[in-house]
DNA sequence: TTAGGATTTG
């Protein structure tokens, strides 16, 4: 029977097709390949009315979507059917229904170019021998030979570049940007979302709901959802979603790995193992093709002047005035800059009194104002927190002194506003077990409490203000050992011989470089020489040059590493292999995974290394993977370009590596991995000249500086502006511009002196060791 | 109905 409609059970077809026919993929719909006892599957997108050719023979047109890969750019194609089948098919078609298709013709398509199908369709008819088979999953049979079947309810989803104005779809959608649900002005809660999926369109949706809990549960930029029902509409020459009656979401957490549990509040949805992989396939692409922003920040990664968002617990609240609320929350990290705290009677703070205390230096002060305010008043101390759009504002009280105050100003402008994040939420888990980690005697003295210093709690202290009184009188600096020195005048010093080491008192004049990136530069311990960083601009041009060689396909798969490999669709149609390493034959989390890849862009190095462990850049030859050119980093983790010495390296193949895959636990450390490799790391390290006065005379001590005398990292400065900023602020207090001397602070360090002698000359250099800066000026 | 993304000016 040429059309044949087959009866569903429990997701199978009752009846298993013919089994001489094997099924082709929609890519190998190409003249040049045979399709006989072939077929091709796909679902029913569009069906177009019955008609009759000139000649009187019956037409009937479908378009069938590939459900293999639904997310191509090109995944639907015409199917052309004639004469009594047509007539057949017509009778019992239905959007959504799957065809399976065998014994056609393939020709290429002329309308391809127009409605952006497959470049071929297909066409049938009984008389060339074509069957059909439908699987129909109309509850309601079209036909009356039909009445028997039983179907499951399948939902069809719409790819985002195929909505159309009126209709009301189902779709998925990976979550681009949203407002989390605020009061509006009318009677609902509304929240704001905008989509993106495989498609590269977006969708902007308004969504109301009287209740809260109704809306989605977005909670980061990256999470997935699942629409039901979701009305769409034009706007402003553009496609809107909005919600209509019927409306029901699920949301997923958009992390590759992560369980695929759908957040909802509906009580009964259907979710199986179909669902399952497209959620999985839109997290694969997103991982891909989206900027995903890395963690939230902490309070005590704050930037002054910027925007974040915090995920932290409410410990106090209080209402300020008529049209702002405060919020008293803690991350369990400290905020590196002096903060304000908002003047509030004791006893207009709601929350326990005695954990206020324990947590006074720990916990800001969050000002919110007009349509968050009420939203606010609703939440329960104790309750965890995720603060949208929060403004750092920096404002100066006296000359050179700032603080930070902290405001959520009133509009949803980029996603402005807050939500409650419930106790099973991944990221309050972790921020839990942190609380409960936190030793607050760490951080102040957990002394017993009198109600006097109670009430201190809600005095407006400065204690910037004391900070800075103490620097005028105290060292900004401090040493690390040899406290039983006694100090040395820098006239005495600039007098004596060297080698020698001394304690000094003295003040910053001045210190170069002033720019302070400038000071960063790269020391192999081996051979003691420094590099200066290289620049991204080299690492792209080299990447560019060995992206020429496509890769070797005899080095993929190995015992340890599983490869991939695809070609750009651009004009390029570069080649990138990336080869993921494993270990005891699995691969393992993002997270902890060490990739190379080959043929890759800074670009995608740069989107690799937000997601893996490490991203080792590599090229191969005709036997090996290798390294690529040592003026590129030989490893990027993190943050961190890993850069070996040219001179002192010696670089192995990448199968080297296996050896660390191989070991119980690989942590993939930078200098284990340059070690088995054969390279020589170099280390970032602070180069900078302190002019140093003391009342006696000036001399010029070098500072070397890995980490110590910043406890800053001086791999990760030039990565990290939070750090630049630090660093910043650091120098401003050691040497406080437009200052005089006076007023400049004291330091205390460790100068050791050393002569440098060369065939012209001899002089006498010094440089400060042992030396750090105090912990309450950083 | 409400909002329709695109930082307050406290």
């Amino acid at each position: 029977m040429p059309v044949q409609l087959l009866k569903i059970v429990k997701g199978k077809p009752e009846t298993p097709l013919p089994s001489h026919l094997q099924k082709e993929d929609f890519k190998h719909l190409q003249e040049g390949f045979d399709h006989t006892n072939k077929y091709f599957e796909g679902i029913v997108v569009v069906s177009y009315p019955l008609t009759k050719l000139g000649d009187g023979t019956d037409f009937f047109k479908v378009v069938l979507q590939d459900m293999d890969d639904f997310y191509s750019r090109i995944n639907s194609i015409n199917i052309l059917i004639y004469g009594k089948m047509a007539e057949d098919c017509a009778k019992v078609t239905r959007s959504g229904d799957t065809f399976v298709v065998a014994g056609f013709k393939l020709e290429k398509s002329p309308t391809a170019r127009e409605d952006g199908r497959h470049d071929c369709h297909l066409k049938l008819s009984e008389e060339a021998g074509s069957t059909i088979f439908i699987y129909t999953t109309s509850k309601k049979p079209a036909a009356s030979k039909t009445a028997s079947l039983s179907v499951a309810p399948k939902y069809l989803y719409t790819p985002l570049n195929d909505l159309k104005d009126g209709t009301v779809v189902n779709l998925y959608g990976i979550v681009k940007f949203f407002k989390p649900p605020y009061v509006s002005k009318g009677t609902d809660y509304c929240s704001v979302v905008t989509l993106v999926d495989p498609s590269n369109v977006k969708l902007t949706c308004t969504l109301f709901n009287g209740n809260l809990d109704a809306l989605p549960k977005i909670y980061k930029v990256g999470d997935i959802v699942r629409f039901h029902r979701i009305k769409i509409r034009e706007y402003n020459g553009q496609m809107q979603g909005i919600t209509s009656g019927g409306f029901s979401s699920l949301t997923f957490d958009g992390t590759v790995g992560a369980p695929v549990v759908p957040r909802t509040s509906s009580k009964v949805y259907t979710f199986m193992d179909e669902e399952q992989k497209v959620i999985e396939e839109l997290r694969a692409w997103a991982a891909s093709n989206l900027s995903i922003p890395g963690p939230a920040a902490k309070l005590s990664g704050v930037q002054p002047m910027l925007f974040f968002d915090l995920t932290c617990q409410l410990v106090g609240k209080a209402k300020v005035d008529g049209s702002s609320f405060l919020l008293k929350v803690w991350d369990g990290t400290k905020c590196p800059y002096p903060t304000w705290k908002v003047p509030v009677e004791a006893r207009d703070m709601e929350g326990d009194k005695v954990h206020l205390y324990q947590l006074r230096k720990l916990t800001v002060d969050i000002l919110v104002y007009d349509n968050h305010v009420q939203l606010a008043k609703s939440f329960q101390i104790g309750s965890f927190l995720r603060i949208y759009s929060i403004h750092a504002k920096q404002v100066s009280a006296h000359q050179d002194v700032s603080h930070l105050e902290f405001h959520l100003h009133g509009g949803t402008c980029y996603g402005r506003g807050i939500g409650v994040l419930p106790e099973s939420n991944p990221d309050v888990k972790e921020l839990k077990a942190f609380l409960e980690s936190v030793d607050l005697a760490d951080t102040q003295n957990n002394e017993s409490m009198s109600s006097l210093e109670l009430d201190s709690t809600f005095n407006n202290l400065t204690d910037h203000e004391l900070d800075l009184e103490r620097c005028q009188q105290l060292s900004v600096t401090v040493l690390t050992d040899h406290q039983d020195l006694s100090n040395t005048d820098l006239k005495t010093i600039l007098n004596s011989t060297a080698p020698q080491q001394y304690r000094i008192r003295a003040k910053l004049r001045t210190y170069k470089p002033q720019k302070l990136y400038q000071s960063v530069k790269l020391h192999c311990s081996k051979c003691n020489s420094l590099s200066e960083v290289p620049d991204g601009d080299n690492f792209d041009l080299i990447l560019q040059g060995s992206a020429i060689t496509a890769p070797n396909l005899e080095l993929h798969n190995t015992s340890w590493y599983d490869s991939v490999m695809w070609t750009t669709q651009d004009q390029k149609q570069r080649k990138i292999a990336i080869h993921f390493v494993k270990h005891d034959e699995m691969l393992q989390q993002p997270e902890d995974t060490l990739l190379m890849i080959e043929g890759g862009t800074l670009k995608e190095i740069w989107k690799l290394t937000k997601r893996f462990k490490c991203v080792i850049p590599v090229r191969s030859t005709d036997n090996n993977l290798e390294l690529l050119d040592l003026s590129v980093p030989f490893l990027v983790q993190g943050g961190t370009k890993y850069y070996g010495c040219k001179q002192c390296s010696s670089p192995k193949p990448m199968k080297s590596l296996s050896s660390i895959a191989a070991k119980q636990e690989p942590s993939w450390e930078p200098t284990e991995i340059a070690q088995v490799l054969g390279i020589e790391p170099l280390q970032y390290v602070f180069i900078m000249k302190f002019t140093l006065v003391d009342g006696t005379g000036a001399l010029n001590a070098y500072l070397f500086d890995y980490e110590k005398f910043f406890q800053i990292p001086a791999s990760e400065i030039l990565t990290n502006s939070f750090l630049q900023e630090k660093m910043q602020m650091t120098m401003n207090m050691l040497c406080p511009p437009g200052r005089k001397l006076d007023d400049l602070p004291w330091l205390e360090c460790f100068i050791r002196s050393y002569n440098v002698r060369n065939e012209m000359k001899h002089q006498v250099c010094y440089q400060i060791f042992d030396t750090t800066i105090a912990e309450d000026v950083v």
